[in-house]
DNA sequence: GTTAACGATTATGTCAACATAAATGTTCTC
DNA sequence: GAGAACATTTATGTTGACATAATCGTTAAC
């Protein structure tokens, strides 16, 4: 088990949902672009969402904030982070300092069973493209690059990785043109033929133009957060689907 | 101000010691290998040394654990973390990735008053390896890397820098050779040299020689953590000093 | 004499009530 | 009628007491 987030003893009782369960759920949403930037969790209402107390929720909330997917207010809540235009270039620029090692060090570890589980997840982010929601695609887009992230066998920079993508989608809801990019699955087939020939180098070239690609789509540099959420607020409660409507 | 934590609006109102404060305060500890790995961080302990309620602790005791400083055991204590020899080697791997580029940023944005400072923390390390404690050298020689960091202006790397090093000293603490390494500031003195001469890229190449070095220097692939915790725990109670003593 | 089981103590985990600060809605004044 | 001050309401933050699990010491049995 590579992925042991924050080593708690789980008690052997099962049934509780544990503060990593609600942190990693979250996530998942905020990924799926289903929470969108701005959005204020209420913990009553996360509470009956998971059906734990307050504390188990603030406890989650705590954590969620200190990989900054989640900003705390003092006395006025807590609400999914809205990055900067500064962030999201610092956020890249992690990306991708970070992930070119992770595509070379994923193809020399990886063996044949990860390169068919690649396989398996292109073509579930293909057909998510074409068939199924649009939440799907995105939530198996980001997992490609969480998947390099345990082939490569690193679980400090798989941490790293999850946080980024997450932080990510949250930045392609703020600065992401409308319908385009943040989807494209063409780059991840590419990526995936350099594991094929055990390329490394190759992989972590196609990783580097890979980000570039999504950062040069993003319009970085011009609208503030604060204005951006009143937008995003306006055009519905939970849905957040910034992409459709517009 | 870079290097806000987790956007906690801070109470108005000061005298209070905040959370952000004694995850601060303990990463300093741990930095100087005050407290050594496996220490055992009790609550009501640590409730009189920073003079706040339990619940305070408790959420630092979590943003620690969130860091991988501390572990927490369900309904046993926090203790200080205890890295493995296969964390230890991801953590260098996460360092090796993310620290070459670091440097190279760090001097390509580094104005003169950084390359000052750099200079000003560099006459202080070395003082301290000569007159004073060891502690104050081991803090000032971890201190350099952030510094670094903080001279790339990288908001998120800067935080994921001051995680790697505080677990460094840990790993140090449990694999370093007695007295060995961990406080050669030659190899920061060459860093600096580069960026006098404004050469990012030997600035990267010396910061993965020396983290080679480093890693070089350590005895990874022995003795399991858990005997380790025995030896270190039978050592002292409080100064940790393994290198004095052997 | 060693081991196992039991009980006491300590510390952690949880919950509920309370205090407090924001936000909203109302009313009064200008 | 507009704006500001006030009161009400809602939600967050904190404190304390309580429940529970683990550890340690003791005792009894083999």
């Amino acid at each position: 088990m590579p992925t042991a987030p924050y080593q708690v003893d789980e008690s052997p009782s099962g049934g509780e949902v544990a503060e990593e369960d609600i942190v990693e759920r979250i996530f998942e949403a905020v990924v799926e672009q289903r929470l969108p930037p701005g959005t204020k969790l209420s913990e009553s209402v996360l509470c009956e969402a998971f059906g734990v107390g307050r504390m188990r929720i603030r406890r989650s909330l705590l954590l969620l904030s200190s990989r900054e997917v989640v900003e705390l207010h003092a006395n006025r809540g807590a609400y999914v982070a809205s990055p900067t235009a500064k962030q999201a270039r610092e956020v890249f620029e992690a990306r991708l300092t970070l992930e070119p090692t992770i595509a070379r060090l994923a193809v020399e570890r990886a063996v044949d069973t990860d390169i068919a589980n690649l396989s398996k997840h292109l073509k579930m982010e293909h057909d998510a493209h074409h068939h199924d929601s649009r939440h799907e695609a995105i939530r198996l887009s980001g997992q490609f690059h969480i998947l390099l992230a345990q082939i490569a066998s690193n679980a400090v920079m798989l941490r790293m990785m999850k946080e980024l993508v997450t932080r990510t989608s949250l930045i392609i809801g703020i600065f992401g043109a409308p319908s385009v990019a943040n989807c494209r699955d063409d780059d991840h087939e590419l990526i995936l033929s350099a594991f094929k020939a055990r390329d490394s180098q190759a992989a972590a070239n196609l990783m580097t133009e890979h980000l570039r690609e999504i950062e040069g789509s993003l319009d970085l540099g011009n609208r503030n957060s604060g204005a951006v959420d009143l937008v995003n607020l306006f055009a519905k409660k939970q849905p957040s689907a910034a992409c459709e409507i517009l």
